[in-house]
DNA sequence: ACACTATCCTGCAGGC
DNA sequence: TGCCTGCAGGATAGTG
């Protein structure tokens, strides 16, 4: 499911559940996910109380009370479930799909918190929290989307020379951190820029950002925040981690719409369906430059 | 250095 | 009904 809003929904989800509480138990139900589990990984989170519980990019970071950060990371199926023995606080119901459900953190406060992953492409690590920068996974990270940090001159300095096509350019996590590909086609549409336009012709020829540039900056912004105030998108019947479901596919403007009408007002065009670095881009040719 | 592709894994939708 | 193919929100290693 999870690009930077639902990650971040899941994070928010969580957090009462998990941050100031211990791990009374940890069931680990199978050796690996996308990697193998940590040696001893049950028993070294047994115990120990989550200080806070963050996110950079797709990733979530729990900082545990002996200086180590359990990294969590969804993946394409990943999800969490929240179920609590305390009457009114939390759904207490059976997992639908329990051949999935890997592993089970029973928390302090009485919240029992299940990972599910059918396609087992997430994955939990232990790492050191002294060196977790310089580990490969955040070493190289881009700029997070959310807040100021990321402007039309930040993408015109970051996207400096690249041939790369927009599309790829936005989903290079090194550049730009947590956006996936819906989200990357949202703001392309939004910015009205072609996701094949190279994305080094965001810039004037003095170096100062192009109007598409302050545009493409504002639509990131816009639609992840948008998207997070709907609570993320569920798609194939994505949960929260409370159940509730996100609803911003609704608001997809050319997600997974080939075919039907562009919004865009004054634009007769229709979306369309690309392949750009084996995945499918959905965009309007009409309004997208 | 850069940019594709193949790949990990399972489920589901669509065609026949 | 079943079987097959292709595709899916991610990210990496390998190739050219």
């Amino acid at each position: 499911m999870p690009e930077l809003p639902e990650v971040e929904t899941v994070r928010r989800g969580l957090e009462p559940a998990m941050t100031g509480q211990n791990f009374i138990a940890v069931e680990q139900r199978r050796a690996d996910l996308r990697f193998p589990f940590p040696p001893n990984f049950a028993d070294r989170l047994k115990g120990r109380r989550i200080d806070a519980l963050s996110r950079r990019a797709k990733y979530l970071l729990a900082d545990l009370d002996d200086g180590g950060v359990l990294i969590m990371h969804l993946g394409m199926s990943g999800s969490f479930r929240i179920e609590s023995l305390a009457p009114g606080l939390f759904h207490h119901d059976r997992s639908k799909d329990p051949a999935h459900d890997h592993v089970v953190f029973q928390m302090s406060g009485g919240a029992r918190i299940t990972y599910n992953d059918p396609r087992r492409f997430g994955f939990m690590l232990i790492e050191p929290r002294a060196t977790l920068a310089e580990h490969k996974f955040f070493r190289d990270i881009g700029v997070e989307p959310l807040g100021n940090e990321l402007d039309g001159a930040l993408l015109v300095r970051l996207f400096d020379k690249k041939k790369a096509p927009l599309k790829a350019a936005l989903l290079d996590q090194r550049l730009v951190a947590g956006l996936g590909n819906i989200y990357v086609c949202e703001a392309l549409h939004r910015a009205r820029l072609s996701p094949r336009r190279a994305a080094g012709t965001l810039a004037r020829k003095n170096g100062s950002p192009a109007p598409g540039a302050v545009r493409l900056a504002s639509a990131i912004h816009e639609v992840l925040e948008a998207a997070l105030a709907a609570g993320g998108s569920s798609l194939r019947d994505h949960r929260q981690a409370d159940g509730s479901l996100g609803y911003f596919q609704h608001s997809f403007q050319v997600y997974d719409r080939e075919g039907e009408a562009c919004q865009t007002p004054g634009c007769n065009g229709r979306i369309q369906r690309i392949s750009q670095a084996g995945r499918s881009t959905f965009f309007c040719a009409g309004c997208q430059k």
